[in-house]
Parts: C-alpha cells; structure tokens; sequence
RNA sequence: GCGCUCGUAGCUCAGCUGGAUAGAGUGUUUGGCUACGAACCAAAAGGUCAGGGGUUCGAAUCCCUUCGAGCGCACCA
C-alpha cells in the first residue's frame, strides 16, 4: 500500500510539472483522524520550491485519482492524509493463512551472503550471562536476515590457540592435581571458575592418577566447547561454521598475513617487537602484531581469519562484540584495509553491558575470582523464552540490568508471557471452533475498529521485518510482537469471535487464525516458542 | 586527559533515523468474569525528553557546549 501510495505521488507530481528527488516518505499516523497514511512531501518541497506547503499540498490533491483511496485530506501545517479502502486489510487474511510460516519473508536483501559472527566466546569456561545478550542478538538477527531474503551463514570463532589457552592448560592441571591430593597452587592469569574443576574431575574419572601431560590442552577445550554447543542448543542458538583459530596456522593463512603485511611495508620493528602501522589508516596508535617473546598477538590471527571470510565471498560481515572491545575495531579495520579488501564491508556491532543485579545489588562478573552466573543456570531457573525475550527487547545501545531476583520470582511479569497467552488463547478458540480452517472469499462482516486495528498490525508484519532486517534491530521484532498481541487481547475483549451465525463465525475465525500465524512467525524470529497451551 | 555508547514518567525501557497532543510495561488509584482462557480488558494519575545554546516551517532525534553514567585507551584476549 505505501509504494501504491508513492507511486501515486511521483505521477501527481510529475503532472503539476515538479521534478525532484526527494525522497517520498510515507508514514502510518498514530492518530487514526490523521488517515490510515500520511505524507510530509509538501513541507519537504518547500525549500525546494519556496511556496506555501499548503499550496503545494493542494496542487497534489488535485491531481491523485486511484481507486483504493477514499479521499485525501490537508492537515497541520501541509500533511497529506490518505484514507483508503480496507479490501486490502481483509484480502490479507487469506495471505496470511496461505503462506503461514513464511508470512512476512520479502526478498529485500536480494540473496546476498551475509556472515553473521556473535558469541565466540573462548573456550576457556562455561558460557556465561555475559554472552547471553551476543548470543540471543546474533541469533534473532541471523533469523530476521533470512526472513528478510538474506542469504545467511552464523559462525562462531573458536580461539582455541592464543596464551589463554596455555592458561586454561595450566588451571586444568593445577585442579587435576589437586584431585590427585597434589599441592599446586593457580598460576597469575589462570582461571579460577568451578567449571574448570568439573573438566579436571572428568579427566580424572577418565586417566585416575596416570593422565598424561600431553592431553590437558585438548581435553579442556573439548569438554569446554562440548558444554558451550549444549548450552547454545539449549538457548535455541545455532550455528552453520565452528571456525578453528588454529587451522589458521595449520594452513599457513597467519603467516601469509604476516608475510604479506611485511612485503607490503605496513610493518617494522621496534624494541624487537613487530609494529602495524595502523595509524595510516584512522587507528589512534600502531599495534604489536609479534610480541618480542616471538609470540603473536590476538590481532594477528583475528586479521588473517577476516581476511578468510572476505575471502570466501561475502557482500557483507557483521560481528558482534561485548562493549568491553569498542576499541578494537580501528585497528581490525585498518589491517583489513591493508590486505587489499574493503573495510566498510564489515559491521561491527557493539553490544553494552548487561549489569547482573540479585536481590538490588550488583555482582561483578570476573573470570578470574569465577563468580558468574552461568547460561546455564539462567537457563533453568528463568527460562528460555523468558530470557531470549528479555535480551530481544531492548537495543543493544542500552546498558541494561538483569535482577535474577525480579526475573525468577515474577517471571509471570516478562512481557513474553504476554505474547504467548495471546497465542494461546487464539489456539484455544479454534479448538473450541472444531472445524478447519479455510480461506473465505469475501469478508464482508468485519468492521469493528478493534477488529481493523488487529489487521492492520498483521499487516504491517512484513514492513517490520524489513526495517528490522535494514537497521539490523532485532528489538523492533520484540516491540513488534507485543504491540500485536496488544491488539489481540483489546478485539478479544470487545468481540465475540464464535457465534451462532455462521459467515460472521467463520470470517472471524480466519482473522484470529491469521493472528497467531503472525504472532508465532515473530516470536520464531526471536527465538522464542509460541505454545498452544500455557 | 582522549575516544565509544548513553542520559526520556517513581522504576525498567520504546520512540519507525526531523513530523501532528512524547508512548508501553511496572508501581499507585479505580472499574470489569453465571462470555471463546481474568497470565486479560478499561480508566485515572504521573514529563523542564540531564542543563544551556544553535540549525528550520518543525528537534527527544542533527550540530556545539556543560554536567552525569558505563566501557575502552597493553608486547591481554
């Protein structure tokens, strides 16, 4: 409807003799009085133009004539108001339910690739709080993003290579000799977490006293990763590509790098280090690619595995980062600049901090000290869908605060429930209803406004996926969603939906029907599942 | 000190990238089940959009500035 209405202006235009680019915005008015759409384009055209934007408006008017708007009014200072037939309201019911899982998708992104990299956390412990924000956003935005006709690939980046995993060797053996009735204290940066201990106890159980030095590397990250995957699974967070930091060494792509960094004389050496220039490219300082000790630095891999997904033919690349890392990007960009590919390619999405309260008091996540709530726990005692609903609704630029107090004990006052008792309550009527549901080819008896209403925020389903597709904003989905369900529990309240007569029954029935496909095909993209019974 | 992200109702947050009277939830006050699910609906109250300047027909939104918060500013990852 809102190209319709475009189109119809662009011809308005061009009749009154007016050419321009401005670009025609079409926007839906809060206040109903306002029309079913508006249009700013005349006051846009004033400066343009240099005329009474009423004058124009006037002029625009006269020249519309399509036969799904009832009439256009002037309002304020020079809005166009179009009001327009409801047909196509009521034809979409029979869309919806013709196409149930796959309402909403668009073609908007036009099949190119996307790599979507979120969590990859290190497989150093248990996935924790902190990474439940990345993960629920990576997730939801890799689904809304196929929705929207993206082609999509989810990866996560397993550091499995760096000094922190010499570190997690370390803690691992200190803690299995401890099981071992061995005395051994932690080292300086090593990892003090319970989780840790549970990997020790494993290998325990599986070699007794007699483990080999050579297989705590291995079997830390392995039992690690293993919990990291289940716990992901059971956070409904999937992934197409687990990519190995270290099959960057294994074949020779960090080298290459460096090699190819030297050759092209972004480097040189200093204090016995090797420098990154990155300076020349926006960075506030240049960067240690090889320590002196020979050691390489975290960005040196980082580089290389960039450059192999540039390489592997992406029109575009997001990742997405914990706050702590905004620093990060200037010099991630600048190498990829280096190396010959574009850096505006690459969307590095920063997520704020989410500061964990219980009981109205504030817990420090640390690593080091191991006091965390894990995703696991999280899980278990708030939920799934609580929790993906919670992360889903705010945008990622608001620090946010998760009181596990507030989210356990009222867990009745998360908005999901909300969704899902509207859901609910839809599958319920029909239940009661006992006949299939089938499309009708005339809705002649629905006119309430509670009822025009509810449609018109089915019909809208497909616009808000698009934008949230655009704008990569997950949290317009969640706003989305509630906001249907809003309109959902208000018509329910004022209209009886299974009457004695028939065509009224029936027409109504596909309404609501059309409902919960909207309402189900929205909580799916933010992960989120939509019961027929709560 | 310098950068990034913010500051909107008592609290937690939206605000469709500059539009019409700034919106939800929660909390407070009140009304509604012998109706297809009351985990719901309806109503009231609650605002200097942190403060100050600027840009224009029009600013919570863009620019400058002050104040405040979080996070960065490693030969850590």
């Amino acid at each position: 409807m809102k190209t319709i209405l475009k189109k119809e202006i662009k011809e308005a235009l061009n009749k009154i003799g007016i050419d321009t680019d401005v670009e025609i915005i079409i926007d839906i008015p809060k206040d109903k009085n306002n029309g079913d759409y508006s249009s700013n384009i005349a006051m846009q055209l004033t400066r343009v133009l240099k005329t009474n934007p009423r004058d124009i408006a006037d002029k625009i008017i006269n020249n519309i004539d399509n036969e799904n708007i009832i009439k256009v009014e002037i309002a304020g200072p020079g809005f166009l108001n179009f009001f327009v037939k409801k047909d196509y309201l009521l034809n979409n019911i029979n869309t919806v339910l013709e196409k149930k899982e796959s309402y909403g998708k668009c073609n908007y992104g036009n099949k190119e690739k996307v790599n979507i990299e979120y969590v990859s956390a290190n497989p150093t412990g248990f996935l924790h709080i902190g990474h439940a924000r990345g993960a629920s956003y990576g997730d939801s935005l890799a689904r809304i993003m196929n929705f929207a006709g993206f082609d999509v690939t989810r990866e996560y980046y397993i550091n499995d290579a760096g000094n922190q995993i010499n570190n997690l060797e370390k803690s691992i053996k200190v803690r299995y000799e401890n099981l071992c009735g061995i005395e051994s204290e932690l080292p300086e940066n090593g990892y003090h977490g319970k989780d840790i201990i549970e990997v020790a106890k494993s290998i325990y159980d599986e070699y007794k006293e007699e483990a080999p030095n050579s297989i705590f590397r291995k079997k830390g990250v392995d039992f690690l990763l293993r919990q990291i995957k289940k716990d992901l699974s059971d956070f409904d967070i999937d992934f197409d590509v687990w990519y190995s930091e270290t099959s960057l060494y294994e074949d020779k792509s960090v080298e290459n790098v460096l090699n190819n960094l030297i050759k092209n004389g972004y480097t040189y050496e200093s204090e016995d280090a090797i420098w990154l220039k990155t300076t020349m490219f926006g960075d506030e300082k240049d960067r240690v690619l090889v320590k002196s000790d020979k050691n390489n630095t975290y960005l040196l891999p980082d580089i290389a595995y960039h450059i192999n997904k540039y390489s592997r033919g992406y029109d575009n690349l997001i990742d997405v980062l914990g706050a702590d890392h905004h620093g990060y990007i200037a010099r991630l960009k600048a190498s990829i600049k280096m190396m010959g590919y574009d850096p505006d390619k690459l969307d590095v999405k920063i997520l704020q901090m989410v500061r964990l309260l219980k009981d109205g008091e504030e817990i420090k996540l640390s690593k080091r000290t191991g006091k965390t709530i894990t995703l696991n726990e999280l899980l278990s005692e708030v939920g799934k869908d609580a929790a993906r609903y919670f992360f889903s609704m705010r945008s990622l630029d608001s620090q946010m605060d998760f009181d596990m107090t507030l989210a356990t004990k009222k867990s009745n006052e998360n908005p999901v429930y909300y969704i899902q008792y509207a859901h609910a309550r839809i599958c319920s009527i029909i239940r009661e209803y006992n006949k299939e549901v089938k499309q009708l080819e005339k809705y002649e008896t629905i006119e309430s406004e509670y009822a025009l209403d509810l449609l018109n925020k089915v019909y809208e389903f497909g616009n808000i996926v698009e934008i949230s597709a655009r704008r990569r904003e997950p949290h317009l989905i969640a706003n989305y969603v509630y906001e249907l369900a809003t309109a959902f529990h208000s018509y329910y309240a004022h209209e009886k939906v299974l009457t004695d007569d028939i065509k009224y029954t029936n027409e109504r029935i596909n309404l609501i029907a059309a409902v919960a496909i909207t309402i189900k095909n929205a909580c799916y993209l933010l992960g989120v599942d939509a019961p027929e019974k709560m």
